[in-house]
RNA sequence: GGAAGGAUGGCAGAGUGGUUUAAUGCGGCGGUCUUGAAAACCGUUGAGGGUGCAAGCCCUCCAGGGGUUCAAAUCCCUUUCCUUCCGCCA
């Protein structure tokens, strides 16, 4: 959520950044809806003067024995006018809430703009793709030649479209890809590491921004308050929702390993085939609290921890800045890493990587105390370090030879029980 | 699943209908004293909102929601969470 104060008095600057996201929303609509706000406060507050001044009067009077029969019989009327000028009030308090809450966050001055993702911007690349002599196979064609590890088939019996088993070194590879990212953030990186709960309520999906604009994309436990999380963003940066850390806490970083779970509304179609995009998946997140000053600073150390894993792994990369068309709700500012996918010869989503400033921190009211000072919101950010599956599929298709196997990168052997290429043994699990 | 007891400022903790503008302590901040520090002492210290150029004035907030009342931290209902006990189960 922005600022109140701001939105007041800096509409221009809001009405810029709604207009940069594409955002339906207008500044008038706001101006509408707080205008009548305040005016009912204030008629309502006056009420209340009233009648707390005369109550006072009243208990003066009864102290003293005297008959206040008349000044009850006034206050009466009064309290009833309070009661439905109060009503008014809190519905008019409720729709300028509601719609504050469907506000996105104004994108740093450093972000490009730019409608859709076709204007992204590219700022870095890392290693160089590898010749293929012959096309290079898919991914899950890749599994499929080794012992059929990654099962689309069976998943869809078991559960439907967009889920996989994976058995074997497919399952081991996922164990250690988790093991190893999280030694990384803790080991060297200096993160926390957490084990949350995957089911939260709605008030801490409220805080990080998933709702109340995009419960369709939530799987919701049925008929009760409990989602299952999109990320492990939403339960780490939740983690200190209603605190006032020490300033001394800052910049703190915390990091978990989590199975995902989305609905993909309305990607029907896109990436139907492989482990791009399922409605489950293990993902290692990683989560830093910030001082507003220190947080852009932080955006560049938290991408840096995610461009290590791929470098470690040797997985050619790229990293783009978002345009304001194409960052997510709660964002100042987004760099997405993209790893190489050879059969597809492009560069494809691996990481996000987010400063949301005090956007989420206002939600869920995480602030810290600056020694001597007033407290204040932290900003907050978070960053994929990185996803099992994607980075799957990534190892697979740059790794895959010739005879069907696959070698891996040389972090992962300890990993994988000091295998180093994965080769396919001509039984199917 | 059953029963009982709880939830009050950064923390601890008083407060059972009307001088409660929430006592007191700790912590924080400022000061006195001191060469400096500690200790001691003195003062100060919650959040949000409305109005105003400002000083200020006013309203709301005692886990969340609803109710009773002229008036609620206080009484009633309800939800959530915590503690203890009982039962059941891994």
């Amino acid at each position: 959520m922005l600022d109140l104060k701001l939105v007041q008095k800096q509409p221009e600057v809001l009405a810029k950044a709604l207009r940069d996201r594409r955002s339906k929303l207008t500044i008038d609509e706001f101006q509408e809806l707080d205008g009548r706000r305040r005016k009912l406060i204030a008629e309502v507050e006056t009420l209340k003067g009233q009648r707390n001044k005369a109550s006072q009067e009243v208990a003066k009077l009864k102290k003293e024995g005297a008959d206040a029969s008349a000044l009850l019989q006034e206050l009466g009327k009064l309290s009833d006018r309070i009661k439905a000028c109060d009503a008014e009030t809190v519905e008019a308090k409720a729709k300028v809430e509601e719609w504050m809450m469907g506000v996105p966050n104004i994108p740093d001055a450093s972000v490009p703009v730019g409608k859709d993702e076709t204007e992204n911007v590219e700022i870095a690349r890392w290693g160089s793709p590898r010749e293929f002599e012959d096309e290079p196979l898919a991914h899950w064609e890749v599994g499929q030649k080794l012992d059929g590890a990654l099962d689309f088939e069976r998943a869809a019996r078991l559960a439907g479209s967009r889920f996989v088993v994976s058995f074997g070194w497919a399952a081991r590879l996922d164990r250690a890809l988790a093991n190893f990212f999280l030694d990384q953030h803790t080991l060297k990186d200096g993160y926390i590491e957490v084990n949350p709960p995957f089911i939260v309520n709605s008030a801490t999906m409220t805080g990080t921004g998933q709702l109340p604009k995009f419960e369709e994309d939530l799987f919701r436990l049925r008929e009760q308050d409990y989602y299952l999380i999109p990320t492990a963003e939403v339960p780490l940066t939740n983690l200190h929702a209603g605190e006032v850390l020490d300033e001394a806490d800052l910049p703190r970083g915390y990091t978990a390993a989590t199975p995902c779970f989305r609905s993909e509304a309305g990607s029907a179609g896109k990436d139907t085939r492989g482990l791009i995009r399922m409605h489950q998946f293990i993902k290692v997140e990683m989560v830093r609290f910030a001082h507003p000053d220190d947080s852009f600073n932080q955006l560049e150390i938290l991408t840096g921890h995610a461009r290590a894993l791929l470098e470690a792994l040797e997985l050619p990369y790229r990293q783009i800045v978002l345009c304001t068309g194409d960052m997510g709700f709660g964002a100042v500012k987004t760099y997405d890493l993209e790893v190489w996918l050879p059969s597809q010869k492009t560069y494809r989503e691996i990481s996000s990587c987010s400063n949301c400033g005090d956007f989420q921190a206002r939600r869920a009211n995480i602030r810290f105390k600056p020694k001597g000072g007033k407290s204040q919101y932290v900003h907050t950010l978070n960053g994929s370090g990185l996803p099992t599956g994607r980075t799957i599929a990534a190892i697979l298709e740059n790794g895959q030879q010739k005879d069907g196997s696959v070698v891996l990168p040389k972090v992962l052997v300890p990993y994988m029980g000091g295998v180093e290429v994965l080769e396919p043994t001509g039984r199917q699990f």
